[in-house]
DNA sequence: CGGGATCCCTGGGGATACTG
DNA sequence: CAGTATCCCCAGGGATCCCG
């Protein structure tokens, strides 16, 4: 339960969803996961799947994404500089709900929000 | 699918994953549905279970839900003001991923990532 | 009670330059 | 190629006041 009346303070979760939402949470950590979710890229390839993300914020998310253990990031100590990234099996295990995103967010119309109101029972 | 961006770069949604976190993502927005799909709340009733957000951001987000079609806003013409906010058909419809998103909240533990994967931090 | 308007401040994140 | 460091800006959002 999420019975924290007591208003404590700093670093105590409430929600579960709270949790979710900090990990595949963000701008760009979801879209990350899911080119991910194909096949495993190089920074590079990232760079030109997210052509609106700086250098910097992929670095972040992915470190991110790393140190939380959805992500593995592979080095290649060669003269050219490789990394690959590829989702571990905790990433993997947040797919379906990246699916489920995707699914309800390709019926959601921002132009006619009432449109999706029925279940998602929706064949494209 | 998202083969190629290069369409335009303008306010042109590229991933459906992107609109569903844009409308329900955020710091507030799932909490606050999260809470609603329990039942009718009221403003302050909100402001109670979300001891943290502002009434600013509360009103803000609430507005942005009642925009997009998930959060229905009745106003009573009593002279102490009353709203009540609930789902809406739509609102209902992303209650599952909500759900899943708190399922895999409560499997995830921000101390112990690799719980499915390698390894990848210190323990101390 | 619900919430609009205003002021103000912090930090998220963009652009650029540099390194291994 | 992959990543770090630095500067800097602006918008997200907190605090406060006021109004229906």
């Amino acid at each position: 339960m999420v019975s924290e009346d007591r208003t404590e303070e700093k670093n105590v979760y409430r929600c579960p969803v709270e949790v979710t939402l900090d990990v595949i949470g963000g701008k760009w950590k979801s879209l990350i996961l899911w080119h991910l979710k194909h096949k495993t890229l190089r920074f590079s390839q990232l760079q030109r799947l997210l052509p609106r993300i700086t250098q910097k914020m992929l670095t972040q998310q992915l470190r991110d994404l790393e140190r939380d253990g959805l992500v593995f990031r592979q080095v290649y100590p060669e003269v050219p500089p490789r990394v690959e990234y590829s989702l571990t099996e905790l990433g993997c295990s947040v797919v379906p709900i990246l699916d489920q995103m995707y699914e309800w967010g390709s019926c959601f119309d921002p132009e006619q929000p009432g449109c999706a109101a029925k279940d998602s029972s929706a064949a494209s």
